[in-house]
DNA sequence: TGCCAGTCAATAAG
DNA sequence: CTTATTGACTGGCA
């Protein structure tokens, strides 16, 4: 009852770990690289993008980039003819096998009717896991309402300190206790998100919180438990502990089997989208100066980036979200009760010996200007790429125009100048783009 | 519908 | 092998 994994002959075994059975082969991490010869023949026009620009010049900064890349959507934007290069018909592939993978998503189609461009690198359908209801019954997601208030950075500070101390790694951490990613745990650790910020995601904070608070003996011997699905070992740790099952996180990507191909889950892996270099740089460029581009600036974006418009939609979503995950300096409210971190038991390693941990309930205040500084300081480095960047673009259109490359398959708009100093050669462009 | 929070999970980096 | 990074997916909300 306890155990609210419903996998059957998996027993206790999170789908985290049943999902590793299948797709840790011996050979998993040579699979994406295999593959991607694979997609050489089956996708030329998207492998020759992801070629393209894969040894640029280093010299040309992101502002030129940026300046480049927002001269030419502007102009264009001006003409009123994107006068973009037709699509390669690879695209229909591609979009074809989106609809696959998307198709069961009732009711949520992506936005862009439009068919651009394909990613460089198209999902193929991927296996999802299968998780089971949450265990409302568990200890670990009791408690801890809006009255209480927990300081997730010291709460990931011990978290991390105790992993090191035991040597226990992110993954099984994360899976066995959390029932979270190793990825997720190493960034919520990192970039541990201010509590009263937090929405659903408390969930997580708070088993790291529960958990923390355990003895350490029963800290190790839940994560022992966990390790095989051992019923005998569930027994011996007394339920009072207050230790269950991980619960699984709410809205992770739910398992839409029962499509098309026969079971072969294993070869599903999802091969990742990689910007290049300067489809990177560039989108990095106008994210400084436009954190909200238009609909239509991303659509620019997209098509000269040969990106798709969704691509393009995520990278400002992600941008957008993981920029402001910065300075979160976040208190207590007046209303909330601090909930103290208890410090380790030995003497943290080289922790400030004089950090005197707030075990009596007390909440530091932190000034509220330090995030406005914070800010100041970023608007201000902001400001001057802005600057110089419109700057840029101001000379070049008046000195020379533009050639923007896009027809050959180039990514970005390359200033005519740029070959003259050496730094650019179109001959690598070419190279590039015929293989 | 579009944006966002919370994550996954591929894969880079160490 | 372990941790860090990050493009994309999913569900909630306005």
């Amino acid at each position: 009852m306890n155990c609210s994994f419903s996998n059957g002959p998996a027993g206790l075994l999170s789908p985290l770990h049943i999902e590793r059975r299948h797709t840790s082969g011996s050979d998993y991490n040579r699979y994406i690289k295999e593959e991607d010869n694979l997609e050489t023949h089956l996708m030329m026009s998207s492998s020759q993008q992801q070629d393209i620009d894969r040894e640029t010049p280093p010299a040309v900064s992101n502002v030129e980039l940026a300046s480049t890349m927002i001269a030419s959507i502007i102009g264009e934007q001006r003409n009123s003819s994107p006068s973009p290069r037709a699509y390669q018909s690879g695209s229909k592939f591609s979009s074809a096998i989106k609809d696959e993978s998307e198709g069961l998503d009732g009711g949520h189609t992506n936005g862009d009717g439009s068919d651009n461009p394909s990613s460089a690198h198209v999902a193929p359908k991927r296996a999802k896991r299968v998780y089971s209801t949450t265990d409302a019954s568990d200890p670990l997601n009791a408690e801890i309402d809006n009255d209480i208030y927990i300081d997730t950075r010291e709460l990931c500070k011990r978290i991390a300190y105790e992993l090191k101390q035991h040597s226990i790694p992110q993954a099984i951490f994360a899976e066995r206790i959390l029932c979270r990613s190793q990825g997720t745990l190493s960034d919520l650790l990192r970039n541990p998100k201010p509590w009263n910020k937090l929405k659903s995601g408390r969930e997580t904070f708070r088993r790291m919180f529960n958990w923390v608070q355990q003895p350490l003996q029963m800290r190790l011997g839940i994560l022992d438990m966990y390790k095989s699905g051992d019923a005998t070992e569930m027994n011996v740790l007394p339920k009072v502990a207050g230790m269950s099952p991980p619960t699984p996180a709410q809205n992770v990507r739910q398992s839409r089997r029962s499509h098309s191909d026969g079971g072969d889950q294993s070869g599903n892996k999802r091969p990742r989208l990689v910007f290049t270099d300067i489809q990177k740089r560039t989108l990095q460029a106008i994210f400084r100066e436009t954190q909200r581009p238009s609909r239509e600036m991303q659509q620019t974006i997209a098509e000269h980036l040969r990106l798709d418009l969704s691509t393009v939609a995520n990278f400002f979503m992600n941008a957008r979200r993981r920029s402001r995950s910065g300075p979160n300096n976040d208190e207590p409210a007046p209303y909330q009760q601090v909930r103290p971190i208890t410090p380790p038991p030995e003497s943290p390693p080289r922790a400030n010996g004089s950090a005197p941990r707030q075990s009596g309930g007390s909440s530091r205040r932190l000034h509220p200007t330090s995030l406005q500084h914070v800010e100041e300081s970023v608007s201000s480095v902001a400001e001057s790429a802005i600057a110089y960047s419109r700057e840029l673009a101001a000379h070049e259109e008046n000195g020379e125009d533009y050639k923007m490359e896009e027809e050959e398959g180039e990514l970005a708009a390359i200033p005519d100048d740029q070959t003259v100093g050496g730094i650019y050669d179109p001959q690598d462009e070419v190279q590039a783009v015929s293989i």
